[in-house]
This record gives C-alpha cells, sequence and structure tokens, in this order.
DNA sequence: GGGTAGACCCGTGCCC
DNA sequence: ATGCAACGGGTCTACC
C-alpha cells in the first residue's frame, strides 16, 4: 500500500521501533532490491550503528544512520511492502526481502513480495530527492509553488498529480480520491485549470492525505463519502450512487464519478 | 528537442 | 496450467 499516507504510516512505525537501538547483523535475502549498494558495503555502514531519526519525502523512506560514515538508508516499497518489527525470528514474516537484526534481540524486516521497492543508501534525504529528480513532498508543498508547478504542465490532471517529478507521493489510489472530491476529471489539462481549482486541489490533497494516514493509524478506516471504499467493480459513487467508471491512465486503472467529475474537454 | 502518453517489462500470488 | 491484475516506476517509441 505504498503511497505517501502509507510510508508516512511506515516512518512512525519505524520511529516508533528502531530507534537508537544498534544493529548486530544485516540479512539480504533479495540481492534485487538492492540500488546502487552492496549487502558487504551496508553491513559495513550498518552493523555496529543505530538509526537516528526517520524522515520520509514522497514514497521513500529515510533512516539516519548514527555514528562512524554516518549517512541515511533509503527504502522505497514499490507496489507492496511494509515495515515489521517484531522478536522472535520464527515470526519473520513470508516475503522479508532485507532483515535489520539489533543487540536487543529485535529485528526489523523490509517486506517486499513483488521485489519492485529498493534500499539504498544516501548522503541526506535532500541529497537523494535531488539525484532522483524528485519534485517537492505532497504534505510539504505549498498552494503557490503547487499551483506554479502544475501550470507549467500540459498533461492530464492524475497523470501530472502521480508524476513524482512533479510533486512527491501521490499514487494510484490517491490521485483518484483527490480528483474525486476536488470534482476533476482525471483527464483534464492540468493547465486549462483555473487558478481557484488548482487551490481547491491543493487542499483536498492535503485533507486526503491528513486522513489517509489517520485512517492508517486507526486501521484503515476512511470515512464514508470516500471514493476508496468504493473502488472496485461494480463500486456506485458515494455522494449519489452513480455508477463508477474506469479507465486507463499512465498504465493503471482509474476510477472515477462521471457526474461529479465531468469531463471539461467534451 | 522536450513534454506527453501508451506499450511493455520487472516478481509474486490469486482466480479460473 | 494459464491468464490476469495489483497502491511503482523505468525504458522505449510515436507524436506533437
Amino acid at each position: 500500500m505504498p503511497e505517501l499516507p502509507d510510508v508516512e504510516y511506515y516512518r512512525i512505525y519505524l520511529t516508533a521501533t528502531a530507534l537508537h537501538k544498534t544493529i548486530a547483523r544485516v540479512e539480504v535475502r533479495a540481492p534485487r532490491i538492492l540500488e546502487g549498494v552492496t549487502e558487504r558495503r551496508l553491513r559495513s555502514v550498518l552493523a555496529g550503528r543505530a538509526f537516528q531519526s526517520a524522515r520520509r519525502h514522497g514514497k521513500y523512506v529515510f533512516a539516519a544512520i548514527e555514528g562512524g560514515e554516518g549517512g541515511w538508508l533509503v527504502m522505497h516499497f514499490g507496489m507492496t511492502g511494509r515495515l515489521s518489527y517484531f522478536k522472535d525470528i520464527g515470526d519473520d514474516p513470508k516475503h522479508d526481502r532485507f532483515l535489520i537484526g539489533f543487540e536487543n534481540g529485535y529485528f526489523l524486516a523490509f517486506v517486499n513480495q513483488r521485489k519492485f521497492g529498493h534500499v539504498a543508501l544516501a548522503m541526506s534525504p535532500e541529497a537523494f530527492a535531488e539525484a532522483k529528480g524528485l519534485g517537492p513532498d505532497a504534505l510539504s508543498i505549498g498552494r503557490e509553488e503547487f499551483a506554479v508547478r502544475l501550470g507549467e504542465r500540459r498533461g492530464g490532471a492524475k497523470a501530472t498529480l502521480m508524476n513524482q517529478k512533479v510533486l512527491a507521493g501521490i499514487g494510484n489510489i490517491y490521485a483518484d480520491e483527490i480528483l474525486f472530491r476536488a470534482g476533476v476529471h482525471p483527464k483534464t489539462p492540468v493547465n486549462t485549470l483555473d487558478e481557484e481549482t488548482l487551490g481547491t486541489l491543493h487542499a483536498v490533497m492535503g485533507d486526503v492525505l491528513h486522513t489517509a494516514i489517520a485512517a492508517k493509524r486507526r486501521c484503515e478506516d476512511f470515512p464514508g463519502s470516500y471514493l476508496l471504499p468504493h473502488r472496485h467493480e461494480g463500486g456506485v459513487c458515494p455522494l449519489d450512487g452513480t455508477p463508477l467508471e474506469t479507465i486507463t491512465i499512465s498504465g493503471r486503472r482509474t476510477y472515477f464519478c462521471p457526474t461529479h467529475q465531468s469531463d471539461e474537454r467534451e
């Protein structure tokens, strides 16, 4: 479930479980998830150190490595994944691709079923975001910058919201939710949106992300007016029961309500 | 030439 | 056994 709200929850989870604990061992079980780093290098950077703090930018989690050469451990979950902190190695979750063992006997697992995720090292979250060409984080970006960055694009609203170079953190599910709540058709060219609509989009984006983060912490409890619970075959608009329509955008299935998100392109 | 969109691909598991 | 679709993103191509 790794879009911004999910990843923010993992950041909170990592902060609550894995900080200030000396790392005793490191094990890579699926080398393909390593990006620009070897298991040997990870071991030498992490062994005997501890994580000091955790941050997030878009769909990436960063854990600061205290002592030694410093640096940050970077994690991205791809389409599937989560973190799991546990005590008994017998409770090691399925699809554990990267395992950190602490001196206290506990473990932190990077769980990633489809192996589309990545583990890397970076000098800083800022340097990493810069090197990747990531746009500003969707939860940090201000209304003005949001309007400017979208305004200079020609693409459709959904494709642009999901473009990590424009802003970082929005994926398929939350792009649909934001556009539904803002009443914008997913194919509307963003450079045709007026100032007011861009402002609405920015405000709705913040609301949706904050609500989703809270829902994750409460274990998936979304307001009834949200599109998300209805986002399935045969789903209907939570506002008036209109059958939802589906189209494909950027290779992703897109759900929208044809009455609340009219196609301005006619 | 850059921005954009679509096709395809990368493990894995589930449905039929 | 096969096909398929999945909360991501990279590459390639065609098109403007």
